[in-house]
DNA sequence: CGCGGTTTTGAAGCAGTTCAAGTAGCGTGG
DNA sequence: CCACGCTACTTGAACTGCTTCAAAACCGCG
């Protein structure tokens, strides 16, 4: 049995968002048998890739991930990009789907994925969080195809920016711990029309790039929102 | 509690594809507490809309669904199609996401969210295959993202074909019981743009169009994979 | 200061869209 | 039973948003 799951209590859990970096250290505090191996990744360095054999799912303590397939001759398409508190790696078969690395100096908390003991414990907090990052993936996935499939350059890269600016919980100025890269190849563009839709943004007084392009400032949330759809 | 899951025992129906209609019929027959009321949908009725409140959850038992999103000015995301033997209508919040409807005249058992009895009994059978449908869908989500983020027009086309192939389970003719508008708003493509790639794929040899162009005979299921890439 | 990487900007090209006909089933009613 | 009209699909031609190719600007670092 590969993956063990219960929802009960799920509903709060799911609309609370990504839990807090303090919470995050008490479970880890309160709960021994829970709390899995700390691991510490470089910026760029791999945590896993297609085709490994699934052992642990992780949770962000710091820094950020991408998780992302590839095609045969080479193209990326980002799936997601995991911020602290975020759990990711889960995977339902033995093999990974995706790959996984930091994109900046990264430290997780691995879990065994057949730790039952972690994830079905009497107060379950890990077995509800798990649950949840299923269930919040999928929403995710579905808000990014509608983005994918319908969406203008421009509307991929203000729908970003709102939802980066949500999950980091920052007010006012978002960090970008990814580059442009990244960016395209989450939005299903080219780093060119990244860097347009930034700067488009820029000159209209919507955002503006700071901390050598970074970082932005939305300047006009109510625009951004417009943009968003 | 809104819904409860347990994968105890998942890894193999998760390999196991979308059940074969003989075994959703037997799930139904061995398990009167699990089985829910069947209910019937003529083509193009509504299932449920965007906003509703979360009651139930479905199995295709005949018949095809389309769940989909919408952007405010009307632009159309399907996310998924499902066909007999998928489970769709899963949700973490209170309210759908998404939108569904019957493509076809379509028979579905209807699951109260709430029934624990049908999710956690002792055997658990649907409870299995609730939690693997979450998987299959978040797996397909990733693979719809790499398709709509990163595939050309006729590589989708080939994709989609490919995966309709696999999960109709007939071999040769595959029906297309959706609309060009339909696949065009699922492969985030237009309906002209749909109907070249069916004309070029023709055309080269690799498909052929029948029944009113309603289904599709694959004739060069290697020229299909190679642009599946 | 000059090198290597990333980001921005510019100009040309093109895949897919948009707009506009044309074709093909199919049900309906005369 | 066929003309009519409706809808779905296909095809053609022009257009455009994004990509591609190319170069410049920016910065961080040895």
């Amino acid at each position: 049995m590969p993956l063990a799951l219960a929802t009960a209590g799920l509903g709060p859990a799911l609309n609370a968002g990504p839990a807090p970096a303090a919470r995050l250290r008490q479970d880890g505090a309160q709960d021994g048998a829970a709390a899995g191996a700390r691991r510490r990744f470089e910026a760029e360095e791999e945590i896993y890739a297609e085709g490994d054999r699934v052992v642990h799912f992780y949770k962000v303590v710091s820094g950020a991930v991408r998780t992302y397939r590839l095609l045969s001759d080479g193209r990326r398409q980002i799936d997601g990009f995991h911020l602290p508190g975020d759990i990711f790696g889960l995977e339902a078969g033995a093999e990974r789907r995706t790959g996984a690395d930091a994109l900046v100096d990264t430290t997780l908390v691995a879990h065994r994925r057949s730790d039952r003991a972690a994830l079905t414990g009497e107060a379950g907090a890990l077995a509800h969080e798990v649950a949840a990052a299923m269930l919040r993936a999928l929403e995710r996935a579905q808000d990014h195809m509608l983005l994918l499939g319908r969406k203008s350059a421009k509307e991929r890269v203000a729908s970003f920016l709102l939802g980066l600016a949500r999950r980091s919980g920052t007010e006012g100025t978002i960090a970008l711990p990814m580059s442009r890269a990244d960016i395209a190849d989450h939005l299903g563009l080219t780093i060119e029309s990244v860097s347009r839709s930034f700067t488009q943004l820029e000159r209209e007084g919507v955002i503006a790039l700071a901390n050598h392009r970074r970082a932005v400032e939305v300047q006009d949330r109510a625009a951004l929102r417009r943009l968003d759809a």
